[in-house]
DNA sequence: AAAAAAC
């Protein structure tokens, strides 16, 4: 009822009052960026999702004047920054990061935060300092080196520079990298340089068959990589498949099939193509499974090892990759690899400091949603990412914020559409959602750099969990908030969670650190804490009568869209490297 | 160590 009103005026309404100041942020910096994008209209026909040189284009400096612009957080800038400094200090033996002072662009570079690099395993390739000795080491093709300067990419990361010469010298590889620290394109650049020219070409011998997979958990991150993949791509013939029911159904041709390069799939998807023959992994020679530990836990577990085992090529390489590798995900993964070589960017399962982590205690449930809604109205900075726990609790907390007015709210869960996550991927992309709430389908690897504030709205279940869903801030060296709410049930779980925090140079209260460890019995009843579905308790909402909400949800962003009170990108990093006119 | 995601 109250929906129907809200709708029948058009949808959410904004209040110019509320957000002027970030409006009028939005406005400043969008001026200020007139020269830079200029130099990049050669790549604006790009869709906005083919995002991929996105750590090239940060100017640090906009982050942090927005974020002085708020008080309260100006002190915790200042604070984190020496912070880095003392860092940098303690384990920094990483000088690749500042080496290009030649390149005049590396001036507006972020400096992506310099982090401790250590290896192990035999014989470790040295680690390349720039793209262009990596060039002279391996030969990267030229091609792949101008799309690298084309879209601005000067210096590479911690990961790249020591990962890729690894994976160059054809070499086995587990990978912890923090988050947003570019291990896509430290493991893309190498398998394409591998694979030399695409199968298509008359004077491959490549073999009959793809000859390079990537596994990823969700469906939305595959796609991502598959985008990033074709940046890489541009200017040779590479055929590189997004694996999907349609494009599984294309492969059911021999002669296409075994001219395909590279599939970047889910797991389930290939094994299903696998089993209905519909593709053949035997000329393999590269397999990359990203948020490995995600791919190795007992749900994905057979399934991966099925490609795995269908990968019969002698001289398969394969890597694994993540922000987080448990010690029993990592005994999987290096009995998995043969002679490996292990690489660890920062503190192993440690966020980045540069994200400022809070916590909150909101009591109890019913708690959450008023505290939200007080949260959301006063001036914070979109986009926001929201985690719930569940997908009714996602639905639900998206219509209990859409009912209290507030703009721009999208969901997005796996219970959706492919069609519904498609769309609120590319809202979010295009920088028109400004509160996303989700679950944990969006907490691993989906890279929206405009993303300034993650809030965990339900307690993470893991340590893993807390890492990855805070990552989705403070991207590419530039800063993040997150803040998590915990109530009394979640007491058990508050000290590992507390712990991580202080590890990476958040506060904590005195008390919380105080609290036991928790027992092993703790955790068992942390299990056994059942909640709600819905959100509201007072409005609790069937099955079938959420997602007609949910519907009412996606008409309400159509008709916003026609009314164009959003800033179409939320800041100017988006607005470069997005090019100009998504297509759609 | 548990929910969500994978078709």
């Amino acid at each position: 009822m109250e929906a129907f009103h809200l709708l029948s005026r058009g949808g959410v309404q904004f209040d110019k009052h509320k957000y002027n100041k970030d409006v009028q942020l939005f406005n400043s910096t969008r001026g200020s960026d007139k020269g830079k994008s200029a130099d990049r209209s050669a790549v604006g026909q790009l869709p906005a999702e083919l995002d991929f040189f996105k750590y090239a284009a940060a100017p640090e400096s906009t982050s942090t004047k927005r974020k002085a612009s708020e008080a309260g957080d100006a002190g915790r800038t200042e604070k984190k920054k020496k912070q880095r400094q003392g860092e940098d200090r303690d384990v920094d033996e990483d000088e690749d990061a500042e080496s290009a002072p030649e390149d005049p662009s590396s001036s507006t570079s972020p400096p992506m935060p310099r982090h401790k690099v250590t290896t192990k395993g035999s014989n470790v390739p040295p680690h390349a300092e720039t793209f262009e000795a990596l060039r002279e080491r391996y030969s990267i093709p030229s091609h792949i080196m101008s799309n690298l300067k084309e879209y601005g990419y000067t210096v590479p990361t911690g990961i790249q520079s020591y990962g890729a010469p690894i994976l160059l010298e054809s070499r086995d590889m587990a990978a912890i990298s923090p988050t947003g620290t570019g291990k896509t394109l430290s493991y893309l650049l190498p398998v394409m340089t591998a694979l030399g020219v695409p199968a298509s070409s008359a004077k491959s011998g490549a073999g009959a068959g793809v000859r390079a997979v990537v596994l990823a958990p969700t469906r939305e991150l595959a796609h991502q990589i598959h985008n990033e993949c074709l940046k890489l791509a541009q200017g040779r013939k590479w055929r590189i498949v997004l694996f999907s029911k349609a494009t599984a159904a294309t492969l059911a041709d021999k002669s296409v099939r075994d001219k395909v390069d590279i599939i970047i799939s889910t797991p389930l998807r290939l094994v299903a193509a696998l089993n209905s023959g519909h593709v053949e992994l035997h000329n393999v020679r590269h397999l990359i499974l990203d948020e490995a530990d995600r791919m190795l836990d007992s749900e994905f577990l057979s399934q991966v090892r099925e490609v795995v085992d269908a990968c019969t090529h002698d001289n398969l390489q394969k890597a694994v990759f993540s922000a987080t590798l448990p010690a029993g995900a990592e005994k999987i993964a290096m009995d998995m690899l043969r002679d490996p070589i292990r690489v660890v960017v920062g503190l192993k399962d440690t966020p980045l400091p540069l994200i400022a982590q809070s916590l909150t205690y909101v009591a109890d449930d019913p708690s959450k949603l008023p505290t939200l809604l007080t949260y959301l109205s006063q001036p914070y900075n979109p986009p926001v990412l929201v985690f719930a726990s569940s997908q009714p609790r996602a639905t639900s907390l998206a219509e209990e914020l859409v009912l209290h007015a507030v703009p721009n709210v999208d969901c997005l869960h796996a219970g959706m559409t492919k069609k519904e996550r498609e769309d609120a991927v590319s809202r979010m992309r295009r920088g028109e959602s400004w509160v996303m709430v989700s679950t944990e389908v969006m907490a691993r690897g989906m890279d929206f750099k405009g993303v300034r504030e993650v809030i965990n709205y339900d307690f993470p279940q893991s340590v893993q969990s807390y890492i990855h869903r805070i990552g989705r801030t403070g991207r590419a060296g530039r800063e993040g908030k997150a803040i998590t709410y915990f109530t009394d049930e979640d007491a058990p779980y508050l000290k590992s969670i507390a712990n991580v925090l202080l590890q990476s140079g958040s506060q904590v209260p005195e008390w919380i650190l105080k609290l036991p460890k928790p027992s092993k019995l703790k955790r068992k009843q942390m299990g056994k804490v059942k909640r709600a579905e819905a959100v509201n308790p007072a409005r609790r909402v069937g099955r079938s009568e959420a997602i007609k909400k949910r519907d009412m949800i996606a008409g309400s962003q159509r008709r916003k869209e026609r009314v164009r009170m959003v800033p179409e990108v939320p800041q100017e990093e988006d607005r470069r490297s997005t090019g100009e006119e998504p297509v759609s």
